[in-house]
DNA sequence: TTCTCTTATCGTCTTCTGATGTTATGTTAT
DNA sequence: ATAACATAACATCAGAAGACGATAAGAGAA
């Protein structure tokens, strides 16, 4: 794997940056004390161990007297404040790419991916417009919004991913048809998408059973890695939109394999 | 109907109160110009078209060009920025009463009532705990609670209430069991509770019937009032609490006819 | 067309929340 | 029992968000 991680840092809150680089450096250490972080960013202690109790909040570190340790690194990754500062450009662009595929009138599911967040930003011109989402950041901003018929799909609350899911939500899903689906997953290969998490698998799948048009959002960044369970095979999925920083033999094994590739313009 | 309703518009931010101050004299007058409210307000028209834009989202008023309409005044009650500032301090005294009820590790329904949300804040002491609701502000708060499992109610998003709906939502209730339920109803005659919408009745019956034990929390105010749709009989409660002010000869119909009723002390 | 009402956009000001450190109190190991 | 560590409880400060009005552009009625 290339060592790019788009520490994409910038245009994030002072406390929120701290964490994703505590999150780091435990990560990276395995564990260490209160004490050794409040040496290396400089703050109080008092600081040092709110920010773990938010990162031991959202399943990141496990807190114990002394120090603490940190968990797998799939749970870090998919960890909904790291995802949300991986790739920004990119996501956004994906985000315009998707929303022309929308008309007024069509009903909208949205994983809980924050590239589909990304998409909820441009809703306000598409009105009128159902939308379906188990994210929970997603439904705070469409409840804001006039014309958009909001349709949450509850479940199990997911600090790791601010989201719901499990059975009640794969239900909610199953209850539903739309005639969109956008979502995202943790890894592409050249036949299938991929997810660390099996809830989040569930979810996906009946997300996917349950809209006529299925679309993939992917930034590059997703097709160099591999993830533990096999989502679906990408010719599932209507079209698939990557980002144009993908390079060109990556994208070309997907179509080989019979996949529908766009590209979406920065 | 007495006409003490609780004014309490302290607490409350400037463009809120004020907002809640232009609905009533749009319910009082029926339907008046932008003009009109300029003038009894003081702030700039651009300022009154803001608050209209916001009250016709909650579905309190209706604009046309030229001016505005009230809604029924059933719409208006059920509006939750109005409620949220309603008998207050009795509101706080249910829900310390009913928090004496939970024990750590129960599972806990809530509806989309206003005192459910002061129980919330309750919950951070007596964790672990499970707890399922429809209230979108109620489950924004949880999210942020550690050792809370939060099953979250989708279904369709309401403005007026800020809750979710519907089909859908009962359809979630019903996958459900809790030991415990706190609701709220609108109206509470000697032998019933009643509400306004249908829909939300819908959830609260289905709510009903997927809880061990049903409290019913019910502050002065409600017990002299009447609505359209007879939710349930009061004996379908294991306990109704009313507040300290509730005068006792309003409380004794309630227990002649088979309820359990406990007062909250302030 | 012309007038009136409504919405959009921008700049300013206020208000509020959130972040942080300090001190004090509680807890757990040794 | 004592020392190290963790939490709780304020107080302060800064940055962000929200509220507001003025002006200008847009939309609908007459």
């Amino acid at each position: 794997m290339t060592s790019d991680v788009d520490g994409d840092t910038t245009e994030l809150s002072r406390p929120a940056r701290r964490q994703a680089e505590i999150a780091a450096y435990v990560v990276k250490h395995g564990s260490v004390s209160a004490n050794d972080l409040v040496e290396a960013f400089g703050v109080s202690v008092m600081t040092v161990h709110r920010d773990l109790d938010e990162l031991e909040r959202q399943g990141v570190v496990r807190k114990y007297r002394g120090g603490v340790s940190a968990q797998p690194t799939s749970v870090f990754e998919s960890n909904v404040a790291y995802r949300l500062n991986t790739a920004t450009a990119e996501k956004a662009a994906l985000a315009r790419h998707a929303r022309a595929m929308i008309e007024p009138g069509m009903s909208v599911m949205l994983d809980d991916s924050t590239s589909a967040l990304a998409l909820v930003d441009l809703f306000e011109d598409i009105t009128p417009l159902t939308v379906a989402t188990n994210f929970l950041p997603a439904i705070s901003r469409l409840t804001e919004l006039r014309d958009v018929t909001l349709l949450a799909l509850g479940g199990l609350y997911s600090a790791t991913h601010d989201s719901f899911g499990g059975m009640p939500c794969a239900e909610a899903v199953e209850a539903l048809h739309t005639d969109l689906l956008f979502c995202s997953v943790s890894a592409v290969s050249p036949t299938h998408a991929f997810h660390q998490e099996e809830e989040i698998v569930l979810v996906k799948r009946a997300m996917l059973r349950s809209a006529r048009t299925k679309v993939l959002l992917v930034d590059h960044g997703k097709l160099q890695r591999t993830a533990l369970h096999r989502l679906a095979p990408l010719t599932d999925f209507d079209v698939v939109v990557v980002d144009e920083k993908t390079p060109d033999d990556l994208i070309q094994p997907l179509r080989d394999n019979g996949a529908t590739v766009e590209v979406a313009k920065l």
